[in-house]
Formats: structure tokens, sequence, C-alpha cells
DNA sequence: GTTGTATGAATGAATG
DNA sequence: CATTCATTCATACAAC
């Protein structure tokens, strides 16, 4: 399927009977926020626009999600992220003996299952088709591929139905961006004022 | 009378002490928005500064808003515009099957009317005095506007405590806002994304 | 059924 | 004009 209609209506359990056109919003499958998550992880935290598509077609294999589901799940991790990581720090600054209470994330394996924190956890990368890639760029781990524990709700339990095949190679990813992007030329602004 | 116009200038801000929800952005009101919405669709996509000026002023009957907030909006309508119409296309070259499935969006968007700019959705011009009368209904908004709308959800209630009749005159057609009058807020929210 | 929280979606505000 | 960040709104889901 090479349609990227941005249809949320399957819902994971929405679709309890058989009504369709109920459009809600997103709600991603398990298998979909283990992908998202462990490209997030890996360090890609902010997949360029080829790079989304791609994801999103890996994704739709699980169920209809559109680019801008992926779009949104990225901008809204890294923002999540970022705002945990400052809460922390400002916890921390607070009270240093306040360490171990790590506010009162949802996720409960804090610390028995997680691994570094800081990069692998888990990674998967798998194209179903086009394995066409060839330049193999490096992407950049920004510096800290932050916050991990948030995958509590929907991942409790991967009840594969009927997972489509869907690899996922343990460790570090074989993600690979493409840097080069843009045909941006002139950055020309006649008409527009610079500004008072 | 409501009249706490902040200045224009770099930063519109406005907070009440304690009673405020303390919002540091601005929130255009519906009828902010709709005035707006009317100028950009009447083909004024990008007002240079002295109307920028004017257009503030024109909001500034309905709450405080500066420049810089008017700038902002126009630019970010034409670059959200330009995606969803990129996305649109998109999408219908991928698979014409999909037409209608925008994620809540309106399924009006295959036929394509307008999506210029341009094209006709509701402007407004006309003299104060000319529209002074008529007040049966508040205003009739196309329902049939095609793929380019996007009214916000945050029409919904108008709390204007006392602001003059306003009359817009910048465009086409003519629209009569009154400050105590509520907008019915229809919870369309266009939701393509954000990026193609 | 109500409340609380996690999170998808939207958009204002920048920056390049 | 393209992208990104920060904040907010709306809603799905869980706990009660």
């Amino acid at each position: 399927m090479d349609d990227r209609n941005q249809d949320s209506y399957g819902g994971p359990n929405l679709q309890r009977s058989t009504l369709e056109p109920l459009r809600t919003r997103w709600t991603p499958k398990p298998e979909q926020i283990l992908i998202l998550e462990s490209i997030f992880n890996s360090g890609m935290v902010n997949p360029p626009k080829d790079e989304t598509v791609r994801i999103r077609k890996l994704l739709e294999q699980f169920g209809s999600v559109g680019d801008a589901n992926v779009f949104y799940w990225f901008q809204n991790r890294r923002s999540r992220s970022r705002r945990r990581q400052r809460q922390l720090q400002a916890s921390l600054m607070a009270d240093p003996r306040a360490a171990g209470a790590a506010q009162h994330a949802g996720a409960a394996a804090t610390s028995s299952s997680s691994n570094s924190p800081g990069g692998g956890f888990f990674a998967c990368a798998s194209s179903p088709s086009a394995a066409a890639s060839s330049s193999s760029s490096d992407f950049v781990i920004d510096d800290s591929a932050d916050d991990l524990f948030s995958i509590s709700r929907q991942m409790g339990f991967v009840e594969a139905t009927q997972t489509p095949p869907f690899t996922c190679s343990s460790g570090v990813s074989h993600l690979h961006i493409q840097p080069g992007q843009s045909v941006h030329g002139f950055g020309v602004s006649d008409t527009i004022w610079p500004f008072p």
C-alpha cells in the first residue's frame, strides 16, 4: 500500500463494531510504538521527510497511519523528552536526594529491564521492500537520545494478531538517513518586511 | 469595555495577574480568525507592512494583538496552505482512490474548485454604515468551502465584553461582525499535516 | 460515570 | 519561505 492516506480510522481496539467512519485520532498500535520508539532511541530523533515517509510505510504494515502522524509523533516525542529532561534537571537541582524519584513516570520498568539510558534499548530497522539504499550517511546522534521510559501504556502486551514480516535487529540499527536535501536556492525577501 | 491593548511591536503579551491562565502567546479570538481568514482568502495572502498594521488595528477591536502576531499569522497561513496543497497533491497522485481519506478533514478536496489563494471563500469589504443593518443572521460561511479552509476550533464562544461593531473593507464581499455575537464554532479542524 | 493522565493534533513563535 | 520549538487544545484510556 503506497497510499499515505492519513485516515486514522482504525484504532487498535476502536474498530470493535465494524464501524469505520468514526474519525478518531490515531492510536498507534503497540508494534508501531515499538518501531517508532526504537528509531527514536537509535538516535534518529528528527527524521527528515524522506525518512518519515519510509517510517510511515513501515508502520503501515500494522495499521493505517499517515505521514503527519509520524511527523507529529516525533515532534511530540522530542518536545516531551526535552521537557522531562528539564523537569528532571530542575528537580535534581532543587533536591539532589530526589534523584531516584523520577517524577511519576508511567513506566514501571525503570531499572530492571531497560538498558543504557542513552542509546540502545532496542533498535530495529527493516524495509519490507526497496533495499536499494547505497550510501550510508551516518546520522548524527545529537547528544542525548534522552528519555526512554515512557513506553508504557499501549505496549504492555504486544499481541501481534498477525504480524507481517517485521524484523528487528537488536543492537544498533542500520538506519541511514539522507542528509542531502532541499533545493532551496534563493532567500529573497523582497516584498516582505524585515520587521519593525 | 475591554480595551486592554498592548502595544504592537515585538511583544504580544497580555496576561492578567491572577485570573487568567497566563497565556503567553496570542490566542486569536474567533472574530479575529474570521477577519484574518477572510482577508487571506480574499487574495491578500501576504500583506505589506502598512496593510498589516491596518489589519492589526482592525483586529484590535476584538482583543489585544500585535503587528507581529498578524505577520506571523499570515506567514504560517501561507506555509500551511502550501504544504496542505502539496500533501493533497501527493495523496491524489499516490492513490486516487484514497481521495476521501483525509484524517478528519472534509472530503471535499477532490473536486477542488478554488485552490488558489485568491479563490473566494468569504471576503470582506463594505462601508461601515451600509452594513450596519441586516442583522438577522450573524454570518454565513459556505461550508462548501473547499480544501483551503481551517477555521480553528478556537471559535467557540466569544466573551467579548463590549467592542464596537466591525466592518471590514478590504476584499470583495462584506463581513460584519458584532463583538457580542457568538460565533458558532464548528469543530472542524483541518488536519492534514504539516509537511509533505 | 467521573476524574486523571498520557498523548495526538494544532498552531503561535521563532530561527535560518 | 522552510523547519523547528514551545505551548496549548482535544481526546483515548485507565483508575476510581
